[in-house]
DNA sequence: CGCTAATCTAGAACAAGTTTCAGACTTGAT
DNA sequence: ATCAAGTCTGAAACTTGTTCTAGATTAGCG
Protein backbone atom coordinates (compact mmCIF):
# COMPACT_ATOMS: atom_id res chain seq x y z
CA UNK A 1 0.00 0.00 0.00
CA UNK A 2 1.07 3.82 -0.68
CA UNK A 3 2.44 4.86 2.37
CA UNK A 4 1.65 8.55 1.89
CA UNK A 5 -2.21 9.77 1.56
CA UNK A 6 -3.55 8.27 4.91
CA UNK A 7 -3.60 12.01 5.84
CA UNK A 8 -6.71 14.18 6.75
CA UNK A 9 -8.73 15.95 3.43
CA UNK A 10 -6.49 15.11 0.32
CA UNK A 11 -8.16 17.95 -1.26
CA UNK A 12 -6.65 21.37 -1.96
CA UNK A 13 -3.75 21.91 -3.55
CA UNK A 14 -1.18 18.58 -2.50
CA UNK A 15 1.83 19.77 -0.28
CA UNK A 16 5.58 19.53 -1.19
CA UNK A 17 7.75 17.39 0.40
CA UNK A 18 9.39 19.62 2.77
CA UNK A 19 5.94 21.05 3.34
CA UNK A 20 4.20 18.34 4.46
CA UNK A 21 7.47 17.95 6.98
CA UNK A 22 6.90 21.48 8.08
CA UNK A 23 2.59 20.42 8.95
CA UNK A 24 4.08 17.25 10.66
CA UNK A 25 6.26 19.14 12.60
CA UNK A 26 3.88 21.88 13.68
CA UNK A 27 1.50 19.60 14.50
CA UNK A 28 4.04 17.24 16.50
CA UNK A 29 5.29 21.29 18.59
CA UNK A 30 1.57 21.81 19.23
CA UNK A 31 0.75 18.09 20.54
CA UNK A 32 3.75 18.18 22.58
CA UNK A 33 3.37 21.98 24.24
CA UNK A 34 -0.30 20.57 24.80
CA UNK A 35 1.00 18.02 26.84
CA UNK A 36 2.95 19.71 28.98
CA UNK A 37 0.35 22.65 29.79
CA UNK A 38 -2.63 22.23 28.00
CA UNK A 39 -4.30 24.46 26.24
CA UNK A 40 -2.71 27.93 27.74
CA UNK A 41 1.00 26.34 27.42
CA UNK A 42 0.07 25.82 23.27
CA UNK A 43 0.93 29.66 22.40
CA UNK A 44 1.31 30.51 19.02
CA UNK A 45 4.90 31.79 19.16
CA UNK A 46 6.56 28.89 21.22
CA UNK A 47 4.61 26.40 18.09
CA UNK A 48 5.84 28.78 15.84
CA UNK A 49 9.54 28.56 17.56
CA UNK A 50 9.63 24.59 18.35
CA UNK A 51 8.72 23.79 14.94
CA UNK A 52 11.22 26.13 13.18
CA UNK A 53 8.73 27.79 11.49
CA UNK A 54 8.01 31.55 11.13
CA UNK A 55 4.80 32.59 13.01
CA UNK A 56 3.09 33.91 9.63
CA UNK A 57 3.48 30.87 7.79
CA UNK A 58 2.19 29.04 11.26
CA UNK A 59 -0.74 31.21 10.52
CA UNK A 60 -1.09 30.32 6.64
CA UNK A 61 -1.13 26.48 7.86
CA UNK A 62 -3.86 27.09 10.42
CA UNK A 63 -5.47 29.84 10.56
CA UNK A 64 -5.97 29.90 14.53
CA UNK A 65 -5.02 28.43 17.60
CA UNK A 66 -8.19 26.44 17.86
CA UNK A 67 -7.85 25.42 14.09
CA UNK A 68 -4.29 24.23 15.16
CA UNK A 69 -5.69 22.16 18.52
CA UNK A 70 -8.36 20.46 16.16
CA UNK A 71 -6.28 19.43 13.59
CA UNK A 72 -3.85 18.30 16.14
CA UNK A 73 -6.72 16.09 18.02
CA UNK A 74 -7.86 14.72 13.99
CA UNK A 75 -4.13 13.60 14.16
CA UNK A 76 -4.33 11.86 17.48
CA UNK A 77 -7.98 10.05 16.14
CA UNK A 78 -6.55 8.55 13.48
CA UNK A 79 -3.37 7.18 15.72
CA UNK A 80 -6.39 6.30 18.48
CA UNK A 81 -8.67 4.34 15.45
CA UNK A 82 -5.72 2.47 14.42
CA UNK A 83 -4.97 1.39 17.69
CA UNK A 84 -8.40 -0.02 18.57
CA UNK A 85 -8.68 -1.39 15.53
CA UNK A 86 -6.33 -3.98 16.30
CA UNK A 87 -8.38 -5.29 19.61
CA UNK A 88 -11.47 -4.74 19.07
CA UNK A 89 -13.70 -4.36 22.43
CA UNK A 90 -14.84 -8.18 23.57
CA UNK A 91 -18.42 -7.09 25.19
CA UNK A 92 -21.73 -9.23 24.64
CA UNK A 93 -23.64 -6.40 23.64
CA UNK A 94 -23.56 -3.43 21.41
CA UNK A 95 -23.62 -1.17 24.25
CA UNK A 96 -21.29 -3.27 26.36
CA UNK A 97 -18.65 -3.29 23.11
CA UNK A 98 -19.37 1.02 22.95
CA UNK A 99 -18.75 1.40 26.46
CA UNK A 100 -15.88 -0.26 26.33
CA UNK A 101 -14.21 1.52 23.61
CA UNK A 102 -15.04 4.57 25.40
CA UNK A 103 -13.53 3.56 28.42
CA UNK A 104 -10.53 2.76 26.58
CA UNK A 105 -10.28 6.14 24.60
CA UNK A 106 -10.95 8.24 28.25
CA UNK A 107 -7.89 6.10 29.86
CA UNK A 108 -5.67 6.75 26.88
CA UNK A 109 -6.55 10.40 27.33
CA UNK A 110 -5.66 10.26 31.39
CA UNK A 111 -2.23 9.15 30.18
CA UNK A 112 -1.96 12.92 28.81
CA UNK A 113 -4.43 15.07 30.77
CA UNK A 114 -3.37 18.24 29.81
CA UNK A 115 -3.09 17.15 26.05
CA UNK A 116 -7.16 15.81 26.20
CA UNK A 117 -7.70 19.49 27.74
CA UNK A 118 -6.01 20.85 25.12
CA UNK A 119 -7.87 19.36 22.57
CA UNK A 120 -11.19 19.36 24.08
CA UNK A 121 -11.10 22.99 24.90
CA UNK A 122 -10.60 23.34 21.57
CA UNK A 123 -12.66 21.32 19.75
CA UNK A 124 -16.11 22.92 21.90
CA UNK A 125 -15.07 26.38 22.01
CA UNK A 126 -14.66 25.84 17.73
CA UNK A 127 -16.84 28.68 16.41
CA UNK A 128 -18.73 28.59 12.48
CA UNK A 129 -15.03 28.74 11.16
CA UNK A 130 -13.75 25.35 12.32
CA UNK A 131 -17.12 23.58 11.38
CA UNK A 132 -15.61 21.73 8.84
CA UNK A 133 -12.74 20.17 10.94
CA UNK A 134 -14.75 19.89 13.83
CA UNK A 135 -17.26 17.65 12.03
CA UNK A 136 -14.69 16.08 10.42
CA UNK A 137 -13.65 14.71 14.01
CA UNK A 138 -17.41 14.42 15.02
CA UNK A 139 -17.30 12.11 11.39
CA UNK A 140 -14.53 10.01 12.67
CA UNK A 141 -15.98 9.29 16.31
CA UNK A 142 -19.35 8.35 15.00
CA UNK A 143 -16.82 5.79 12.86
CA UNK A 144 -14.93 4.47 15.80
CA UNK A 145 -18.01 4.15 18.01
CA UNK A 146 -20.44 2.29 14.66
CA UNK A 147 -16.59 0.35 14.18
CA UNK A 148 -16.92 -1.17 17.90
CA UNK A 149 -21.25 -1.79 17.83
CA UNK A 150 -19.98 -4.21 14.79
CA UNK A 151 -22.81 -2.61 12.59
CA UNK A 152 -22.87 -2.46 8.73
CA UNK A 153 -25.85 0.40 8.37
CA UNK A 154 -27.03 1.30 11.00
CA UNK A 155 -30.87 2.61 11.28
CA UNK A 156 -31.50 5.91 12.04
CA UNK A 157 -32.62 5.71 15.12
CA UNK A 158 -29.30 4.14 16.13
CA UNK A 159 -27.33 7.03 14.36
CA UNK A 160 -29.39 9.11 16.92
CA UNK A 161 -28.25 7.11 19.71
CA UNK A 162 -24.65 7.51 18.65
CA UNK A 163 -24.62 11.35 18.69
CA UNK A 164 -26.44 11.53 22.07
CA UNK A 165 -23.49 9.17 23.23
CA UNK A 166 -20.76 11.68 21.47
CA UNK A 167 -22.71 14.69 22.92
CA UNK A 168 -22.21 12.61 26.38
CA UNK A 169 -18.87 11.43 25.48
CA UNK A 170 -17.35 15.22 25.28
CA UNK A 171 -19.43 16.69 27.88
CA UNK A 172 -18.53 14.53 30.46
CA UNK A 173 -14.95 14.88 29.06
CA UNK A 174 -15.24 18.62 29.69
CA UNK A 175 -16.53 18.21 33.08
CA UNK A 176 -13.91 15.82 34.09
CA UNK A 177 -10.95 18.16 32.84
CA UNK A 178 -12.62 21.30 34.63
CA UNK A 179 -12.15 18.91 37.80
CA UNK A 180 -15.96 18.95 38.60
CA UNK A 181 -17.09 15.24 37.83
CA UNK A 182 -14.61 12.14 38.84
CA UNK A 183 -13.31 9.72 36.46
CA UNK A 184 -16.09 7.14 38.21
CA UNK A 185 -18.20 9.45 37.33
CA UNK A 186 -17.76 9.74 33.74
CA UNK A 187 -17.76 5.90 33.61
CA UNK A 188 -20.58 5.69 34.97
CA UNK A 189 -22.27 8.28 32.32
CA UNK A 190 -20.34 6.93 29.44
CA UNK A 191 -21.70 3.44 30.75
CA UNK A 192 -25.50 4.74 31.36
CA UNK A 193 -25.65 6.51 27.80
CA UNK A 194 -24.56 3.81 25.81
CA UNK A 195 -28.03 1.61 27.27
CA UNK A 196 -29.42 3.92 24.49
CA UNK A 197 -28.03 1.96 22.17
CA UNK A 198 -30.19 -1.63 23.39
CA UNK A 199 -33.03 0.67 23.37
CA UNK A 200 -32.97 1.32 19.63
CA UNK A 201 -31.73 -2.47 18.61
CA UNK A 202 -35.06 -3.63 18.63
CA UNK A 203 -34.00 -7.26 17.34
CA UNK A 204 -32.62 -8.31 20.80
CA UNK A 205 -29.21 -6.88 22.19
CA UNK A 206 -26.87 -9.63 20.75
CA UNK B 1 -41.53 37.71 51.33
CA UNK B 2 -38.23 40.01 51.43
CA UNK B 3 -37.85 41.04 47.55
CA UNK B 4 -34.40 40.66 47.96
CA UNK B 5 -32.16 37.66 48.96
CA UNK B 6 -33.16 35.94 45.24
CA UNK B 7 -29.97 35.94 43.94
CA UNK B 8 -27.04 33.60 43.79
CA UNK B 9 -25.00 32.79 46.57
CA UNK B 10 -25.94 34.77 49.61
CA UNK B 11 -22.11 34.01 50.92
CA UNK B 12 -19.10 36.50 50.71
CA UNK B 13 -20.26 39.45 52.18
CA UNK B 14 -22.98 41.39 52.06
CA UNK B 15 -22.88 43.86 48.72
CA UNK B 16 -24.12 48.04 49.99
CA UNK B 17 -27.27 49.31 47.73
CA UNK B 18 -25.09 50.66 45.33
CA UNK B 19 -22.68 48.14 44.61
CA UNK B 20 -25.96 45.72 44.04
CA UNK B 21 -26.61 48.40 41.54
CA UNK B 22 -23.31 47.98 40.13
CA UNK B 23 -23.40 44.27 39.99
CA UNK B 24 -26.82 44.47 38.04
CA UNK B 25 -26.12 47.39 34.96
CA UNK B 26 -22.38 45.04 34.34
CA UNK B 27 -24.75 42.07 34.04
CA UNK B 28 -27.23 43.73 31.91
CA UNK B 29 -24.50 45.29 29.59
CA UNK B 30 -23.08 42.06 29.06
CA UNK B 31 -26.46 40.14 28.22
CA UNK B 32 -27.05 43.03 25.80
CA UNK B 33 -23.62 42.68 24.14
CA UNK B 34 -23.72 39.51 24.55
CA UNK B 35 -27.43 39.78 22.43
CA UNK B 36 -25.95 41.81 19.78
CA UNK B 37 -23.08 39.68 18.81
CA UNK B 38 -22.13 37.05 20.93
CA UNK B 39 -19.08 35.66 22.85
CA UNK B 40 -16.49 37.70 20.63
CA UNK B 41 -18.98 41.65 21.31
CA UNK B 42 -18.76 41.01 25.30
CA UNK B 43 -15.41 42.89 25.31
CA UNK B 44 -14.36 43.32 29.12
CA UNK B 45 -13.86 47.24 28.06
CA UNK B 46 -17.03 47.90 26.66
CA UNK B 47 -18.45 45.79 29.57
CA UNK B 48 -17.37 48.52 31.59
CA UNK B 49 -17.72 51.66 29.65
CA UNK B 50 -21.82 50.35 29.04
CA UNK B 51 -22.20 49.77 32.90
CA UNK B 52 -20.42 52.82 34.27
CA UNK B 53 -18.05 51.44 36.35
CA UNK B 54 -13.93 51.57 35.52
CA UNK B 55 -11.93 48.44 34.46
CA UNK B 56 -10.76 47.28 37.54
CA UNK B 57 -14.07 47.25 39.15
CA UNK B 58 -15.44 45.42 36.92
CA UNK B 59 -12.51 42.86 37.38
CA UNK B 60 -13.09 42.87 41.07
CA UNK B 61 -16.87 41.87 40.66
CA UNK B 62 -15.88 39.23 37.81
CA UNK B 63 -12.53 38.27 37.80
CA UNK B 64 -12.56 36.84 34.14
CA UNK B 65 -14.85 37.14 31.29
CA UNK B 66 -15.79 33.97 31.64
CA UNK B 67 -17.31 34.22 35.03
CA UNK B 68 -18.60 37.28 33.64
CA UNK B 69 -20.64 35.20 31.27
CA UNK B 70 -21.14 32.58 33.73
CA UNK B 71 -22.52 34.70 36.33
CA UNK B 72 -24.98 36.16 33.20
CA UNK B 73 -26.17 32.82 32.75
CA UNK B 74 -26.94 31.99 35.97
CA UNK B 75 -28.84 35.32 35.82
CA UNK B 76 -31.06 34.36 32.71
CA UNK B 77 -31.44 30.73 34.06
CA UNK B 78 -33.60 31.98 36.92
CA UNK B 79 -35.44 33.63 34.82
CA UNK B 80 -35.96 30.85 32.98
CA UNK B 81 -36.42 28.79 35.40
CA UNK B 82 -39.18 31.34 36.70
CA UNK B 83 -41.14 31.12 33.76
CA UNK B 84 -40.98 27.66 33.60
CA UNK B 85 -42.71 27.03 36.89
CA UNK B 86 -45.12 28.88 35.91
CA UNK B 87 -46.44 26.51 33.19
CA UNK B 88 -45.45 22.96 33.95
CA UNK B 89 -44.66 20.54 30.95
CA UNK B 90 -48.24 18.74 29.91
CA UNK B 91 -46.60 15.27 28.87
CA UNK B 92 -47.81 11.97 30.08
CA UNK B 93 -44.46 10.25 30.81
CA UNK B 94 -41.58 11.92 32.66
CA UNK B 95 -39.66 11.87 29.50
CA UNK B 96 -41.94 13.81 27.61
CA UNK B 97 -42.00 16.12 30.22
CA UNK B 98 -38.72 16.44 30.41
CA UNK B 99 -38.09 16.88 26.42
CA UNK B 100 -40.57 19.88 26.84
CA UNK B 101 -39.60 21.50 29.03
CA UNK B 102 -35.87 21.26 27.13
CA UNK B 103 -37.17 22.50 24.12
CA UNK B 104 -39.16 24.88 25.18
CA UNK B 105 -35.54 26.10 26.96
CA UNK B 106 -34.25 26.23 23.57
CA UNK B 107 -37.00 27.91 21.43
CA UNK B 108 -36.19 30.70 24.16
CA UNK B 109 -32.39 30.40 23.42
CA UNK B 110 -33.01 30.62 19.73
CA UNK B 111 -34.73 33.88 19.95
CA UNK B 112 -31.26 35.22 21.20
CA UNK B 113 -28.53 32.97 19.27
CA UNK B 114 -25.69 35.53 20.31
CA UNK B 115 -26.68 36.02 23.67
CA UNK B 116 -26.79 32.08 23.96
CA UNK B 117 -23.66 31.54 22.13
CA UNK B 118 -21.98 33.61 24.75
CA UNK B 119 -23.44 31.93 27.32
CA UNK B 120 -23.11 28.61 26.73
CA UNK B 121 -19.19 29.19 24.98
CA UNK B 122 -18.60 30.20 28.24
CA UNK B 123 -19.83 27.68 30.06
CA UNK B 124 -17.90 24.77 28.28
CA UNK B 125 -14.75 26.94 27.98
CA UNK B 126 -14.36 27.28 31.66
CA UNK B 127 -11.40 26.14 33.27
CA UNK B 128 -11.08 24.66 37.12
CA UNK B 129 -11.31 28.50 38.32
CA UNK B 130 -14.99 28.99 37.54
CA UNK B 131 -15.82 25.43 38.59
CA UNK B 132 -17.85 26.54 41.47
CA UNK B 133 -19.75 28.88 39.46
CA UNK B 134 -20.27 26.30 36.57
CA UNK B 135 -20.95 23.71 39.06
CA UNK B 136 -24.10 25.87 40.41
CA UNK B 137 -25.45 26.24 36.54
CA UNK B 138 -25.81 22.65 36.49
CA UNK B 139 -27.18 22.48 39.66
CA UNK B 140 -29.76 24.48 38.61
CA UNK B 141 -30.26 22.75 35.45
CA UNK B 142 -30.58 19.95 37.37
CA UNK B 143 -33.27 20.90 39.65
CA UNK B 144 -34.96 22.39 36.46
CA UNK B 145 -35.12 19.01 34.64
CA UNK B 146 -36.11 17.21 37.99
CA UNK B 147 -39.04 19.53 38.51
CA UNK B 148 -40.27 18.35 34.98
CA UNK B 149 -40.21 15.12 35.97
CA UNK B 150 -42.21 15.82 39.03
CA UNK B 151 -39.95 13.73 41.08
CA UNK B 152 -39.24 14.13 44.73
CA UNK B 153 -36.51 12.08 45.43
CA UNK B 154 -35.03 10.39 42.39
CA UNK B 155 -32.86 7.12 42.58
CA UNK B 156 -29.04 7.30 41.78
CA UNK B 157 -29.65 5.87 38.39
CA UNK B 158 -32.02 8.54 37.70
CA UNK B 159 -29.73 11.34 38.58
CA UNK B 160 -27.26 9.51 36.31
CA UNK B 161 -30.20 10.10 33.44
CA UNK B 162 -30.47 13.61 34.26
CA UNK B 163 -26.53 14.27 33.89
CA UNK B 164 -26.31 12.03 30.55
CA UNK B 165 -29.34 14.59 29.94
CA UNK B 166 -27.23 17.40 30.76
CA UNK B 167 -24.41 16.33 28.70
CA UNK B 168 -26.37 15.45 25.51
CA UNK B 169 -28.44 19.50 26.28
CA UNK B 170 -25.23 21.22 26.20
CA UNK B 171 -23.16 19.37 23.75
CA UNK B 172 -26.41 19.57 21.59
CA UNK B 173 -26.40 23.10 21.54
CA UNK B 174 -23.20 23.75 20.79
CA UNK B 175 -23.23 21.68 17.43
CA UNK B 176 -26.41 24.10 17.11
CA UNK B 177 -24.51 27.49 17.39
CA UNK B 178 -21.58 26.54 15.50
CA UNK B 179 -23.78 25.50 12.86
CA UNK B 180 -23.23 21.92 12.52
CA UNK B 181 -26.90 20.62 13.26
CA UNK B 182 -30.16 21.73 12.84
CA UNK B 183 -32.72 22.85 15.09
CA UNK B 184 -34.55 19.46 14.07
CA UNK B 185 -31.69 17.79 14.74
CA UNK B 186 -31.01 19.23 18.43
CA UNK B 187 -34.88 18.19 18.97
CA UNK B 188 -34.20 14.71 18.14
CA UNK B 189 -31.44 14.24 20.05
CA UNK B 190 -32.75 15.62 23.57
CA UNK B 191 -36.22 13.28 22.61
CA UNK B 192 -33.80 10.35 21.91
CA UNK B 193 -31.86 10.89 25.13
CA UNK B 194 -35.02 11.42 27.42
CA UNK B 195 -36.23 8.48 26.52
CA UNK B 196 -33.31 6.95 28.93
CA UNK B 197 -35.84 8.36 31.54
CA UNK B 198 -37.97 5.62 31.09
CA UNK B 199 -35.58 3.20 30.92
CA UNK B 200 -34.69 4.56 34.49
CA UNK B 201 -38.04 4.03 35.66
CA UNK B 202 -39.03 0.16 36.05
CA UNK B 203 -42.35 1.08 38.06
CA UNK B 204 -43.75 2.18 34.62
CA UNK B 205 -43.40 5.08 32.73
CA UNK B 206 -46.74 7.25 34.04
C1' DC C 1 -18.08 65.59 62.39
C1' DG C 2 -13.58 63.34 61.31
C1' DC C 3 -10.82 59.29 60.65
C1' DT C 4 -9.42 54.87 58.48
C1' DA C 5 -10.01 51.05 55.66
C1' DA C 6 -12.07 49.53 51.78
C1' DT C 7 -13.64 50.57 47.27
C1' DC C 8 -13.72 52.97 42.89
C1' DT C 9 -11.66 55.51 38.93
C1' DA C 10 -8.67 56.62 35.05
C1' DG C 11 -5.21 55.15 32.68
C1' DA C 12 -0.91 52.87 31.66
C1' DA C 13 1.22 48.52 31.02
C1' DC C 14 1.57 43.69 29.92
C1' DA C 15 0.41 39.08 27.52
C1' DA C 16 -0.89 36.27 23.85
C1' DG C 17 -3.64 35.70 19.54
C1' DT C 18 -3.71 37.65 15.03
C1' DT C 19 -2.38 40.63 11.05
C1' DT C 20 0.73 42.90 8.11
C1' DC C 21 4.83 43.89 5.39
C1' DA C 22 9.22 44.02 2.99
C1' DG C 23 12.52 41.22 1.50
C1' DA C 24 14.69 36.38 0.74
C1' DC C 25 13.85 31.81 -0.96
C1' DT C 26 11.45 27.90 -3.77
C1' DT C 27 8.98 26.06 -7.28
C1' DG C 28 7.35 25.17 -11.84
C1' DA C 29 7.27 26.33 -16.51
C1' DT C 30 9.50 27.95 -20.37
C1' DA D 1 19.30 28.68 -16.84
C1' DT D 2 15.77 32.20 -16.12
C1' DC D 3 11.70 34.39 -14.91
C1' DA D 4 7.10 34.91 -12.53
C1' DA D 5 4.31 33.37 -8.97
C1' DG D 6 3.89 31.63 -4.86
C1' DT D 7 5.95 30.72 -0.14
C1' DC D 8 8.70 31.61 3.87
C1' DT D 9 11.03 34.64 7.21
C1' DG D 10 11.71 38.12 10.79
C1' DA D 11 9.91 41.74 12.88
C1' DA D 12 6.66 45.16 13.99
C1' DA D 13 1.95 46.40 14.85
C1' DC D 14 -2.68 45.74 16.41
C1' DT D 15 -6.47 43.73 19.45
C1' DT D 16 -8.48 42.35 23.49
C1' DG D 17 -8.15 40.01 28.06
C1' DT D 18 -5.84 40.92 32.31
C1' DT D 19 -2.96 43.32 35.82
C1' DC D 20 -1.14 47.25 38.21
C1' DT D 21 -0.82 51.94 40.24
C1' DA D 22 -1.74 56.40 42.18
C1' DG D 23 -5.06 59.17 43.55
C1' DA D 24 -10.28 60.21 44.51
C1' DT D 25 -14.61 58.49 46.88
C1' DT D 26 -17.34 56.07 50.02
C1' DA D 27 -18.72 53.37 54.11
C1' DG D 28 -18.57 52.36 58.77
C1' DC D 29 -17.34 53.98 63.27
C1' DG D 30 -15.92 56.61 67.31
Amino acid sequence: MPAEASSASPSSPPLTERQEARRRRILHASAQLASRGGFDAVQMREVAESSQVALGTLYRYFPSKIHLLVATMQDQLEHMHGTLRKKPPQGETAAERVAETLMRAFRALQREPHLADAMVRALTFADRSVSPEVDQVSRQTTVIILDSMGLENPTPEQLSAVRVIEHTWHSALITWLSGRASIAQVKIDIETVCRLIDLTSPEGQK
